[in-house]
DNA sequence: TATGAATGAGTCTTCATTCAT
DNA sequence: CATGAATGAAGACTCATTCAT
């Protein structure tokens, strides 16, 4: 059956913006706001968990409150709803992973180009070896979480593919790419990488291996696809 | 018409063990099987539309008997959960991709193994497009399902990574295939392909565009990936 | 703290509308739709003494289907929500009360006014005596349920009192009504009977005693002050 | 830091008995107690607005603290709870509103009945003009708060209503009152008022026109009802 | 005395599953 | 076999009240 939307609930709240009073300049609600985020901080990782665990919809907030050791209601005071804690955590991965990557500098004083491609990849993969559980949000919750955050990540996935394509059309022009459908070779690479990191959490191996061989292995891989020679 | 008040139905037993009779022999229930398949198929067949439309916990059981246009107690009477259909519907777009990947054959009267591989990838593609539904629930649905479910698909990856493993080792030991970590390969590989399906499906130009250039252009990435050059 | 009102919520329904499949129009659907009809009266039945006792906001469902002898989900197959059965309680409430009123009859052959007026106010009282659950509910809950359900009592009085005034505006023409301030005196006759119901349910009085002496003291009350002379 | 784990506190005692210490009679506690007053009104006060505003259900001790610009915990400290501090605001509006009715003096010097008639509703007019907050709490929130302040409602009516009865008595033993049920006439004079005021605060009457108009075409219609001629 | 973070019982609502007919 | 009414465990979220600081 087709649920209908609690149609017509009418709201009886005037402000709708939850008016978190902005915290006072002086040192005791400085202490405060040092709780607070810690408080938040620790609800976070406690989500983090829960979600890598058990996937968005199979986690509840009755996990959460349990991992973190606060009550329902105090999780509440620092999330506005589950939705809200797991895009935040969402945001929070897409970040550091977005840190990563910076555009390959072809000035003549850089590092070489395949130095900074190394660069890129091996943070970006001590980024996901250092957050195995946020990782393990993404891939054991897949698409279908609900619209906004099924953007969030589509969206991350495409800026991604689009700044390694953009790199190939460079790289084309400055004549080191060979000739490629770019579109279709930035998403071969985008999925290549995604996919070993993917079985390096499964595995474990990002635990036990050095990632410099990996790395190698993948731009090894990666690179002669794309290459000139 | 009075309700029963209270029926001390307690917890939702893990292992039913329902007990389907087997069908019988005789020319009836030939019948009655037959009948039985089409009812099967039916409900798999709008169970399938609706997964692929809303993703695993989005799509209710309402949600796939009205498309199927049959009573809730009769998806029960062929279907033990929404799990168990989930299921069966990732077994067989398991099954379809699986049979189109088949092994190189290096015996002399054989196609060459560019043609070959070509041929799988071309399949595979030819599946995916065909059964975009089926699909769309892998993607739209991605991990987080159930245990089981998600077991299934992780197994069926491992299955494919590892077929195409053992082809890189083939290839390495005839001499075709470069020297490289197989394994993490194998993954590039599968990684790439299934991105290549991902973004194919979104933007629907497994419907639009002619499958053949892609395949190629996929094939021409890999394959420089591990040739020996 | 003004409650955020859960932004974002996304709707995954595709179909807002319940379905309520159509009855069909055999015997066995007949029958079908009668006991939907019975288990609906049954719990309406209920809500309506629970309503009545504790009023719209302390009367939990969990009240409700107590009362009704009937499950959680019951209730939720029959009515979309707490605010929608009482809403239909209402519905039926005003439906009945504004059954009585009819508009006095000048032609010829017609009852005397006087006596037309006491038929209407006798029949609102026996609608009264007969539904003082429902009564009580009005008189209970008062303004502030929900702005859908306060709109709805308003625009019930408001329809009555208008009605009054459009009736003492007709016997102004007539010459049978001296000269006021429709609108204030309308409201006025309302108020009092309104009062007199009020006190009435409270009081029992309308179980005691006979309804025509109270209907004839208002009537004579009101009368005199609207009245030419 | 930490938060408490479970704090056994179980069910929410009914009579709490909070022993506020009687203030001491020297100066500092008589200034103490000032500034005790002096918060106690101010919170009352927004209490007050946010009441009128959404009625007793949707009004949060959050809307009641931020209007005021207290903290929860000082409420606390004034109120003990959100059902007290309604209760004294339904107790100071009907202090003002028994101020205004004084029984009607029938000695030689008085004013004219109904003089003192005019007086007595005029004044009850004016302080529901000039505390359109407070008998907007009374309006909008109906019954059905809770059984104390529900009850507090009904007394107040009934005593009003008490009084008019008696009045009527007296009148009929002077002779200026015809032959009528007192009861039910008062609860007529009652409900007449009742409901002008209640379409005054709506509309917005008393704010804009002259209250000696509206009072006397009251007074005129009820007058007719019970007066002898 | 003032604060506001924390609490948790309680609310409405959903939906996979069962079973009498 | 088919039906669909009934079930109730479980979920997200609210808010009056408490209490350590």
């Amino acid at each position: 059956m087709v649920p209908v939307d609690r149609a017509g609930r009418s709201k009886r709240k005037s402000a709708p913006q939850k008016a978190r009073p902005a915290p006072r300049n002086d040192r005791r609600s400085a202490r405060a706001s040092d709780q607070r985020q810690a408080r938040r901080e620790q609800i976070l990782r406690a989500a983090e968990g829960v979600f890598a665990d058990k996937g968005f919809h199979a986690a509840s907030i009755t996990d959460v409150i349990q991992a973190a050791g606060v009550s329902r209601g105090t999780f509440y005071l620092y999330f506005d709803s589950k939705r809200v804690i797991f895009s935040e955590l969402l945001d929070s991965l897409f970040f550091k992973l977005a840190a990563c990557v910076r555009p390959v500098d072809l000035e003549p004083g850089a590092p070489s180009p395949l130095e900074q491609l190394r660069a890129n990849v091996t943070c970006a993969l001590r980024v996901v070896a250092q957050n195995e559980n946020l990782m393990g949000i993404l891939f054991r919750t897949g698409q279908g979480i609900d619209p906004e955050a099924d953007q969030k990540v589509q969206d991350f996935i495409e800026s991604i593919i689009d700044l390694i394509r953009r790199a190939l059309q460079r790289g084309q022009q400055i004549g080191v790419v060979r000739q490629l459908d770019d579109e279709l070779v930035a998403q071969c690479i985008f999925g290549s990488v995604k996919e070993i990191v993917f079985h390096g959490l499964q595995s474990g191996s990002f635990a036990r291996r050095a990632l410099e061989p990996m790395v190698d292995e993948v731009l090894r891989y990666n690179l002669r696809g794309f290459l000139r020679i």
